[in-house]
DNA sequence: ATAAGTGTACTAATACAGATAGTACACTTT
DNA sequence: AAAGTGTACTATCTGTATTAGTACACTTAT
C-alpha cells in the first residue's frame, strides 16, 4: 500500500502524507477503515515508528484521519475535508500553470497536456 | 528584475534560477543581454555572492545562459535550449495533473484552472 | 603597466530540517 | 496481566542552505 521511494528527493514522512491522502481522496480507503499502526508500518518500511507519527499527525491536522488512543488510526467520516484538499491540490496545479505560461509555454500546449493525462480524446 | 521572497520556502538560489529563467524563455531577456556581474546582484539583494554564483552556475548547466571569464554572464543564443527547459515544466505539471487525476478530481475542474489561468474564454 | 571589475574555486563556520534512537506513559483489547 | 496501540520527549547524526573570507585568472579602461 505505501513504498517509499529513496530516490525521492522529497521528505519520507510528506511522502507517506501524500499516499495516503491519495488514497483516502480517491476514495480507496473508505472512512473508519483502520491505518496500519504506527509501529507495524515503521517495522514494514523499515524506518523509524517517529517518522510514521509525524506524517499521521499531519493527516489527522487536516481532518483525513482520526486517531484513538490505544486503538489505532481511522479514516475521517468526511466530505468537505475532502473537497477542501482537492481544492488545495488545484491551487498547486494553478502555481504550475502560471509558471508554464509565464515561460512562454502555448495554451494549446498545455492543453494537450491535459488531454494527454486525464485521456480523453479530442474529437 | 530580481525580488526574493522570504516567505517563500525554497533557497534563494533556486528563486533566483527560476525567475531569471523565467525571463529568458519568456523572451524578456534577448540572446547576448548581460545579466547583473554576480558582486553587483549579491549587493543588490544584500546577500551572499556565493548564492549568486551557485545560481548562475546552474542556469549556465542548463545551457541558459554562458559566462565569460572577466567579462560576466551573458544569455545564451539558443532555441532548441528554451524547447527543452520548457518540455522539462511541461513535466512537473504533468506529476501535478498525475496527483490531481489520482486524488479524485474531476477532469472539468481541471479544465476549469487552465482555462482560468490562460484567460481563454469558453463560448 | 596599473587599477578596477569580472568569473571561479576553495575552505571554514553556522543554522536548520530530516531522520534515527531510545525511553516513558496512558489507553484499549485480549 | 500482557500485548498492542497512540503520544510525548530528549538526544544525536546527517545533509543542505547560507554566510564569510580568501585567492587566482581574466578583461576592460585609464
Amino acid at each position: 500500500m505505501i513504498v517509499i521511494d529513496y530516490h525521492d528527493k522529497r521528505p519520507i514522512y510528506e511522502q507517506i502524507i501524500d499516499r495516503f491522502q491519495m488514497l483516502i481522496l480517491n476514495g480507496a480507503l473508505e472512512p473508519d477503515t483502520q491505518l496500519p499502526s504506527v509501529r507495524s508500518l515503521a517495522m514494514e518500511l523499515a524506518i523509524n515508528a517517529n517518522t510514521i507519527q509525524r506524517a499521521y499527525s499531519e493527516l489527522e491536522r487536516r481532518g483525513l484521519i482520526y486517531s484513538v488512543k490505544g486503538r489505532g488510526n481511522f479514516v475521517s467520516a468526511q466530505k468537505d475535508v475532502v473537497q477542501e484538499q482537492q481544492e488545495l491540490l488545484l491551487e498547486d496545479l494553478r502555481a504550475q500553470l502560471k509558471i508554464c505560461k509565464e515561460s512562454g509555454i502555448k495554451f494549446t500546449h498545455v492543453l494537450d497536456c491535459v488531454h494527454e493525462i486525464f485521456q480523453e480524446v479530442k474529437v
